[in-house]
DNA sequence: GAGTGGTCTAGACCACGCT
DNA sequence: GCGTGGTCTAGACCACTCA
């Protein structure tokens, strides 16, 4: 693969160095060659290589030391998500080891509560798109979520959605809007009514997560009540230290 | 305040910046004065105040867009922490609005079982030192934490360790020793036996925090075990999307 | 079209770790 | 002392948003 000027070439070379780390020409451990070199190999100034890497150390996947080098970090297969990657189940099922499959339970229309509507910015009784699906890892149900959209914000208000596709893209393809940041709650609950439908016994212990989706222009568009099975899956992140 | 050529410019700068949130010159929702204005303000080069906003901005405090400008992000008050800056409970607590007390239960050496060696690369049986600590908010307990590390670590076997200390300054100051990354293991548990001790009913449920914290040289220091009180402190985190 | 943030360059010097 | 990553500069052009 070369360098061709269309995407950021910060882009290209970080997917380049992704595949070294995938194809083990950077196995874990190894010591990268140093900027300057990248910098000569790729020809680009050392500037850029410094923005790939700054990104790559950020989500924990490399370890620079002033004075020594930058190193593959060894630990990072044992995690399974990363700064600004909680909010996508699909790829924290499979960062796991499993394969997902997502399955829509119900994708019907309801008026907003008090609190929806509140956290949405709304007036309570709105309607909302709501959308109930199980996610499974390897045919085990591990994750069950439910999202809220305020129904008027629909391109095509008969459209049909798809419910197996990733709430990136639905929010992509049926309501054109793009996320800018998430907040995440995270606290844990006992199992109630959704205990028969993740397969466990009721009174057993979950994980609950509320995210809030926030639009390019700083409005809640989406609320996000889900329910983790952690003896199956364990939400596992690094963190850089500074 | 201005800027002095000793600590980093951008540090300096990145301080500054944080001081005019809290003050609420640049106030919630906010629109920050262009890039090359502040680089003019601060004497300094556009990739400098780069640099400062792209800390920023991975912290969720500002959302940049391009054509338009730069705008304090009025949610992150509703927040008490972001993916790397889930390890310090104090910070936690305090962010959350709450007064931190941290008190010290127990500071024992005990023997590595082999769960625990294994985690931290040691031989099982080998001596560590357990430190068994209580965070809690308005003089309400909330964490309850214990912190294994290996006493061979220990600068001096005898020292008498401050146990109010958060951990950071506990590894600095008795271990020398400087933390690179963490991995956090995020679940949730039934209260057991150390439910009396959070004043809370046995079998109600609780968030489990498993840490790992690696050295500079990519080797496990410490490994801590927490559980909090989520009826009192949620963890709440903000996630750029990108 | 004017102004914003996003990308990129080609230099420079500094702080740190090794040997 | 040498090579590493860390910081910084002064430019340049591009992509985007908004009036």
């Amino acid at each position: 693969m070369r360098v061709i000027r269309s995407k950021p070439i910060s882009e290209q070379v970080n997917t380049i160095i992704r595949e070294r780390f995938r194809d083990a020409t950077y196995a874990p451990g190894f010591r990268l060659p140093s900027e300057s070199e990248l910098s000569k190999e790729f020809g680009v100034s050392r500037a850029t290589i410094r923005t790939v890497f700054a990104k790559l150390a950020v989500e924990g996947l490399i370890l620079r030391k002033q004075g020594d080098g930058t190193y593959v970090n060894e630990r990072i297969q044992e995690v399974n998500t990363h700064l600004g990657g909680l909010w996508d189940f699909a790829h924290l099922i499979e960062r796991s080891g499993f394969e997902v499959s997502i399955q829509p339970l119900l994708i019907k229309k309801v008026a907003a509560t008090e609190d929806e509507a509140h956290v949405l910015a709304i007036d309570a009784g709105i309607e909302l798109l709501s959308m109930t699906r199980l996610f499974s890892a390897n045919s085990q149900p591990v994750i069950l979520a439910k999202n809220l959209i305020p129904a008027s914000l629909l391109l095509d208000q008969n459209a049909e959605i798809d419910g197996h596709l990733r709430i990136r893209e639905i929010l992509k393809q049926y309501f054109r809007q793009e996320i800018s940041f998430v907040t995440t709650e995270i606290s844990s609950a006992l199992a109630g009514e959704n205990a028969h439908i993740l397969n466990i016994r009721p009174r057993t212990h979950l994980l609950n997560l509320k995210m809030i989706f926030y639009s390019k222009d700083n409005k809640p568009l989406t609320l996000g009540k889900s329910y983790l099975n952690d003896d199956i899956l364990k939400l596992r992140l690094v963190q850089a230290w500074n």
